[in-house]
DNA sequence: TGCTAATTAGGAGTGAATCCTATATATTGC
DNA sequence: GCAATATATAGGATTCACTCCTAATTAGCA
């Protein structure tokens, strides 16, 4: 997603358009790591020296709501963010906590069983893979 | 799983029968909303006034350790703990934060693609369910 | 350019988890 | 049973990740 078209998704929204903002995307779709709001708090502050972590924390929950970014699914800690809005899935090691994209179209056919689809609306379907990566394999043990 | 079973997973694990454990434990199976630390904590009270919150949550997380419970994957906020050790998956309601536990088998039998499987050592494979319960869509809106 | 509502910086406050340490207790060997 | 000892616990302090508050700033419209 280039400038224009960011920009545009916010004036949809009825968000203005602010260069914290976009430097806050940019941070995101320049990492792949799946970053937290601290991670990129402390990315962007050589850019912008005294930017907020409230400000940083509260554009990518903003971002959450209005469908730009999605937060990955873990096990409690600091939030992290993705903003790979293609169907994809993510592997991530117990070890270190790195997560991984992956695509699989049988995942992404899976259909949700009607006694689910009956009762509730569904807005998200997504395959959790956990384990050891090959770093953490090798690594000590 | 009866206390005896209980206390012999315990001792094989090389940790002490302490009455916290065991109530920490029946505290969790006798509820079925996926409690966090705190909640067990609140409701363990009553009998144990003086067990401290840092022994509940060490205590369930040496659960996780020996995977006699499973932390509910999330979006950050509390981790919450699930006793529940057969197969099964999770809808989490976006608005109340509910999980609903349900069982599939064609979500059970899911393979997990071979890229990953040379690569990676897996552990876990979930499908998360995420939308609107039944009795949120009915209240307000 | 000036107005107004939205946004931001920065500090204070909160909630959850973790750390520290002295005390208590479960287990092992006698 | 009893003592020794390694483990576990209580309770308070601390850390971490937000989240709230408010005054100052800024984007976008007229």
């Amino acid at each position: 997603m280039d400038i224009k078209r960011l920009e545009e998704v916010f004036r949809q929204h009825n968000l203005k358009v602010t260069p914290q903002r976009i430097a806050i995307y940019q941070e995101l779709i320049n990492s792949s790591e799946h970053p937290s709001a601290i991670n990129i708090y402390e990315r962007i502050k050589a850019q912008y020296p005294n930017i907020s972590l409230d400000t940083v924390n509260r554009t990518l929950l903003t971002f959450a709501e209005i469908g730009l970014v999605r937060i990955v699914e873990g096990r409690g800690d600091p939030k992290r963010f993705d903003p790979n809005l293609h169907p994809h899935h993510h592997f991530r090691c117990i070890k270190c906590g790195k997560i991984i994209d992956f695509y699989n179209e049988e995942y992404d056919a899976l259909d949700v069983p009607s006694t689910l689809k009956d009762r509730f609306i569904i807005t998200s379907k997504r395959v959790n893979l956990e384990g050891i990566c090959d770093e953490c394999q090798t690594r000590s043990d």
